[in-house]
DNA sequence: TCTCTTCGTTCCGTATTATAGAACGCTGTT
DNA sequence: AACAGCGTTCTATAATACGGAACGAAGAGA
């Protein structure tokens, strides 16, 4: 669990890879908006996405000359094959439970000491915007997904997470260390993690661990919303629901 | 539709690209495996290994300390979004025809005068060894998947396609221009096209174009499978099946 | 246990090359 | 017609990616 920064050793790549991530915020994009986001040079930029392009990581597009992600990342993807399979066994029932309840349900998996979103499923009739937070990061601390699977890490992990500063974000968020490592405890006990406005003020979610066949934790669930509707009766069927779905999803892991 | 080669203007980058599409292969690989193969220095080939791993397009596996692809790998391919979304609406549609001709399914796009493969279905029996063909390119002039895009692209295309030199892989393979034009008269006559052991010996396959809601060519999906199982008295069946699927397909993008 | 092999890693000098900056040509706009 | 914004090209130089050799660790085999 250490946070020291991986060293870059070829600064040209770290350029081309930083080119290449504007791709997930925007999908199309010409040299001089790079270019002025990052800060490079516009000629450097052109070299770097004819490259991309000669290597198929890059395409343009026909009318505007833009350019967008191409064939190469698509034949990656499909190269991450099962890597990431847990997002495709979980998502059918992620859908459900969004439907279900209305509300919004995230998956995420532990990574160097955050969590990372992978899937988001909205209820079905406003499908917009899902793309939010995908592959955007969040503490473990202060959101239901990030303490459903921190509880359930190895002691010396959490005691050294714990140790930490922590940030707050609202006048909810857990700062004390003890504090938090009882609230862990309590997550132990019943299974699931609640985050009651610790990380966004008036957003309530409820988040569970799925474990896989190791009995590791490799991810969590959560269903988030405004806290007007997560009212204390209703706990229990959500609960009820995360459940169902975890017990699911980790057996077919 | 001019075939010269685009131009690499960062050669570090085009190597560290080689280097990420080696794991398009083999999941996992180290440091002397990855250099021998592409005969570079095992020191460059650490340096950019190194540099990925840091921008998290490459992980560790804990275990075996051999490098697999990252989740920066994995958030570039969510960003792709609905780029390449027919592979989403054509699978189960195709792993539908896989499971009632028992024969393997294959969906495929037009690009750069080639066909490349973005999915493949196999008869529900047999997953194995799936990803065989996907990322994969080939000449369209011999395939049933290959023909029946060439076939229905604008004039001047198969004008210039045809004009060049055809190389033959069998006895069957079409080599002469005159003769390639009659028979993709024949395919727009018919709405299939077959490919009877023009590009392996052994083997026929059948297949049908998908159209966007332009009127263009956007991919073709093709059924596949030893000759000696598609008999003169079955094309009709499995041309029923193709033809199904590709109008539900078409109107579904 | 000791050797031998094979792997990933580190170091450093030098030759390679990525890069910045200015200038060009193009397109669409005012 | 002048302008603004875009992608592109060119070239010199400073920056750095790279090759080669050497090291430490881990595993195999005798």
């Amino acid at each position: 669990m250490k946070n020291e920064t991986k060293k870059v050793k070829v600064n040209s790549l770290k350029k081309a890879i930083d080119v290449l991530n504007c791709f997930t915020c925007k999908p199309k994009l010409g040299v001089t908006e790079i270019s002025m986001k990052l800060g490079l040079n516009k000629s450097n930029v052109h070299n770097i996405l004819t490259t991309f392009e000669a290597m198929e990581y890059l395409e343009r597009d026909t009318e505007t000359g833009k350019y967008q992600l191409g064939l190469g990342i698509f034949t990656l993807s499909r190269a991450l094959g099962d890597s990431f399979s847990i997002t495709k066994v979980a998502q059918p029932y992620m859908q459900e439970m969004a439907n279900q309840t209305k509300e919004r349900v995230y998956l995420g998996i532990p990574h160097e000491d955050e969590v990372v979103y992978l899937e988001a499923c909205y209820p079905a009739d406003k499908m917009s915007l899902m793309r939010s937070l995908l592959g955007e990061r969040a503490n473990m601390y202060c959101t239901g997904i990030g303490k459903a699977m921190l509880a359930f890490l190895p002691e010396e992990k959490i005691e050294e997470y714990s140790s930490r500063p922590l940030k707050a974000f609202t006048e909810n968020t857990i700062t004390d260390a003890e504090e938090l490592k009882k609230e862990l405890a309590n997550i132990r006990r019943n299974g699931y993690a609640m985050d009651k406005m610790e990380h966004e003020f008036g957003i309530t979610c409820i988040g569970a661990p799925i474990f896989d066949k190791e009995g590791n934790v490799c991810a969590a669930v959560s269903i988030s919303g405004p806290s007007l509707r997560f009212t204390a009766e209703r706990i229990p069927e959500l609960y009820r629901l995360l459940k169902e779905s975890i017990q699911i999803i980790g057996t077919r892991i």
